[in-house]
RNA sequence: GGAGGGUUGCCCGAGCGGUCAAAGGGAGCAGACUGUAAAUCUGCCGGCUUAUGCCUACGGUGGUUCGAACCCACCACCCUCCA
């Protein structure tokens, strides 16, 4: 493809590139491209939020060009203050290795493993003097370390800064140095870093990378109010992602959790379908021709095929459609069996026991709100027992099933 | 080295001797409604089988008091200002 037309494409969804003119220039050049981006192998779970920017990682793949994946087990122990509040607990070496694999695994589910070399920052990282940290440390200054936003903002509100939180970008950019990698690749709020990344570049004598960011994903229980998203990044600590080796039914039903209006920013972020389609179905909603929900059941099963496939999207809108639509009795409610001490037992007791609910108060309150049926009727008594037998089809709320026999 | 401020439930945050299982917001959960696990509305939201009841909880340990998240002492951690 033509260095022009691969410009175009490569600028589809980014926010920030530093510098076009110079990412056309080695474009130019012929030669593959060598592209790098670092993850914090302290996130096993990849959720679609990495997704955006494994995403333009292949776009690069596809164009030719190959990407080197770093797996930060040296920065992991320092931990990227980006966007933190606090600093971050350093987390043990098992953990790191462990993230390291899982992550790599899963990452090829969008990379080209052909195009993509993995390579661990500890291999140079662990391997500096103290004496060369302090001449790294020399090529930048506190004043521009403190431009960071987080940094200044946590100066601000008085929240502790360590000082090895400092070091971070400057080790981040020293791997760019010992790479030698046309391009770094991050999300927005890692800006600052490959901006350091280019100084200490230009610093050590190279050409300086190229930066290019991509958005940032919200998480699916962001809303959106006065046309802005409210709401925190997707992360598996705030349990508001979807992750991208989670079943297929699960993935389906949390896409379907998301609010109409956040369902727009997914559209843009991760389909693929063309601008020009998106638009006549945002109109089609907007005009009361299509009805949302069956737009976000379009997004759902195009992300869902893509980790799974067709097959398993189908199923899993069947299966969706069945329970939540038309209240049929899930297909694959677990079968438990429970042996009793005595001839029946206190329903809240056994909802608990059975995990569908964190503690018999949890159930009893469950019962008086009216979410409790067996057999399809609905219990409202919070004193209730229930003898042996069964199976009893029980449902504890919207999404809590089980087939339990009582022994 | 000195002076001062802070540490509250999943998160943020109010409370500053009894009426505090602790305001308010967020997240979460249930029901109604619906087009969905959207939106909206109502309710719930530490635990204990039945409770104007008990237990656990407001950084930790002791203490004062009939009674402490609230007062005192010490300890730990965080922040600010001065040097």
């Amino acid at each position: 493809m033509k260095p022009e037309a691969q410009l175009a494409e490569l600028k589809r969804g980014v926010v920030d590139l530093h510098v076009e003119a110079d990412l056309l220039e080695r474009l130019n050049e012929g030669r593959p491209l060598k592209i790098k981006a670092g993850f914090d192998p302290t996130r096993p779970d990849l959720h679609l939020g990495h997704t955006v920017l494994l995403n333009k990682m292949r776009q690069f793949q596809d164009l030719g060009h190959d990407v080197v994946f770093i797996v930060g087990d040296f920065t992991a122990q320092i931990g990227d203050p980006s966007g933190r509040s606090s600093t971050r607990q350093v987390p043990t070496r098992e953990e790191i290795e462990e993230g390291a694999r899982t992550y790599a695994e899963q990452a090829f589910k969008i990379l080209d493993k052909e195009r993509t070399q993995i390579v661990y920052n500890g291999e140079w990282l662990g391997k500096l003097a103290f004496d060369d940290v302090i001449r790294l440390a020399g090529k930048y200054t506190l004043a521009r370390m403190m431009e960071r936003d987080d940094f200044k903002r946590r100066w601000a509100e008085h929240v502790s800064i360590s000082l090895h939180e400092l070091l971070y970008p400057l080790a981040q950019a020293y791997d760019s140095v010992v790479l030698e990698c046309d391009v770094e690749l991050g999300g927005t709020d890692q800006l600052f870093n490959l901006l350091v990344g280019r100084e200490i570049m230009r610093e050590m004598g190279q050409r300086p990378q190229i930066v290019i960011t991509t958005p940032i994903l919200e998480g699916i229980n962001a809303r959106v109010e006065n046309g802005k998203i409210v709401g925190a990044k997707m992360s598996k600590s705030l349990d508001n992602y979807v992750a991208i080796d989670e079943a297929p039914k699960e993935q389906l039903g949390k896409l379907m959790s998301l609010s109409d209006d956040l369902m727009w920013r997914y559209y843009e972020l991760l389909s693929t379908e063309p601008e020009a389609e998106v638009q006549r179905r945002k109109r089609a909603c907007a005009a009361g021709d299509l009805n949302p929900r069956d737009v976000k059941m379009m997004l759902a099963k195009e992300i869902v095929a893509r980790y799974h496939g067709a097959r398993e999207a189908d199923g899993a809108e069947a299966s969706w459609l069945a329970q939540f639509s038309q209240r049929q009795v899930p297909d694959d409610m677990p079968e438990r069996e429970v042996v009793l001490e005595n001839e029946e037992v206190w329903i809240p007791k056994l909802l608990s026991d059975l995990g569908l609910v964190k503690s018999s108060s949890e159930g009893r309150r469950r019962i008086q709100q009216g979410g409790v049926e067996i057999d399809g009727n609905r219990i409202s008594d919070p004193q209730a027992k229930l003898p042996k037998g069964g199976p009893y089809i029980i449902k504890a709320g919207k999404r809590a099933w089980a087939a339990v026999t009582l022994k």
